[in-house]
DNA sequence: CCTACCGATCGGTAGG
DNA sequence: CCTACCGATCGGTAGG
């Protein structure tokens, strides 16, 4: 069969349009604060055209997702990083995220706007997409020589994904309100908490 | 004068049920997936009654903030917490946001709507609010005799409260995807991670 | 792919 | 505090 995927027709490029008008207009305003007519208007169509690629507005945000989601876009990117050390690849990897939503303002938002305003109603799917390679990633991390405190996979998920997570929302928290250009704490601090402790261990004592 | 403010009249009565009828709505289907008349259906009221004590829908969203926002109604009890370490003080204070967030699930969504939907409007009344609590709790622990990896009570604050934020958000990303039901790894956990790092030492080498 | 439309619902208000 | 209403906008559709 001829790759004729890789040459998209007129419908296909209208579909990606839509797709990425509704995903800038997603993170910014959320779902309900997003109407289907901005979208239209955004992508250069007529309202009624929408409806001849996606049923309903929900199959829209299905779709941003499943091109967006930090879940389906960012954690596979782990597999291609390099490193010599299990320290020197968690922070190649925390690198990664922030350098994503550096590039991207907002695309973390899609997870609290599917979490929210959508009920979770898609993180059973996007679970099962993030998990395999969260569980890649994990086992290169051990296969390392070094003794970690996170005993499981899922705990071990859960403390690297949350110290990304609370650069971003602390980020996002502080933006804008003076504190933040006292202090511009880079992923790199935050990573070497994560890794070594709050408290550093006195010997002498 | 006399105490007349722990006897509530009856409008102060119906200004405080529209709250809580809105603040159960908000967290439960956020801003714009909430409509004022629901509000006013949960009240008891008619629409046209909510408009006696609020002027509009966002009105009623910023007194829903403080009332329940967590910086508001959670950090200030961190000053409660007795503790003869800094580290017993970090779990407790760990201890103190979990222990809310499952009181009152969904109280910590709060913060993403308004920094979503809101567009972070209210960020800088809240931070105003939560940073002398915050500043306050820095230089309790700070008083105790240990070295710290965070240098300002910025950084501090920011893996302090990115900590207890990554358990709340990895517990809502996982909960009910199967995944949570083999490891529902405690705040304890993740707290000796953030506190001793998630590399241990091996003093061998 | 667009025009023109549907019923429903939105935030908000007048008047009592 | 309620009834009854406003114009605007919503998601979605018929018909071509």
């Amino acid at each position: 069969m001829e790759q004729q995927e890789e040459i998209p027709n007129r419908g296909e490029l209208s579909r990606a349009a839509i797709i990425q008008a509704a995903y800038n207009l997603f993170v910014q305003q959320g779902y309900h604060g997003t109407s289907m007519r901005q979208i239209a208007q955004d992508t250069g169509l007529a309202l009624g055209s929408i409806y001849n690629h996606f049923d309903s507005k929900e199959a829209v945000f299905k779709a941003v997702i499943i091109a967006h989601h930090p879940f389906v876009t960012v954690v596979p990117k782990l597999e291609a990083l390099q490193a010599r050390t299990a320290e020197q690849l968690l922070h190649e990897a925390a690198r990664l995220f922030v350098s994503e939503m550096e590039q991207q303002r907002g695309l973390f938002n899609l997870i609290f706007i599917e979490l929210i305003e959508l009920d979770g109603r898609h993180m059973r799917e996007l679970v099962d997409i993030v998990l395999p390679h969260i569980l890649n990633f994990q086992q290169r991390v051990a296969g390392f020589p070094a003794t970690f405190r996170a005993r499981t996979p899922v705990a071990f998920f859960r403390s690297f994904i949350g110290t990304v997570t609370a650069h971003y929302v602390t980020n996002e928290l502080l933006a804008g309100t003076a504190v933040m250009q006292i202090s511009p704490q880079s992923i790199d601090e935050m990573m070497d908490i994560y890794l070594h402790g709050l408290i550093i261990e006195d010997s002498t004592s």
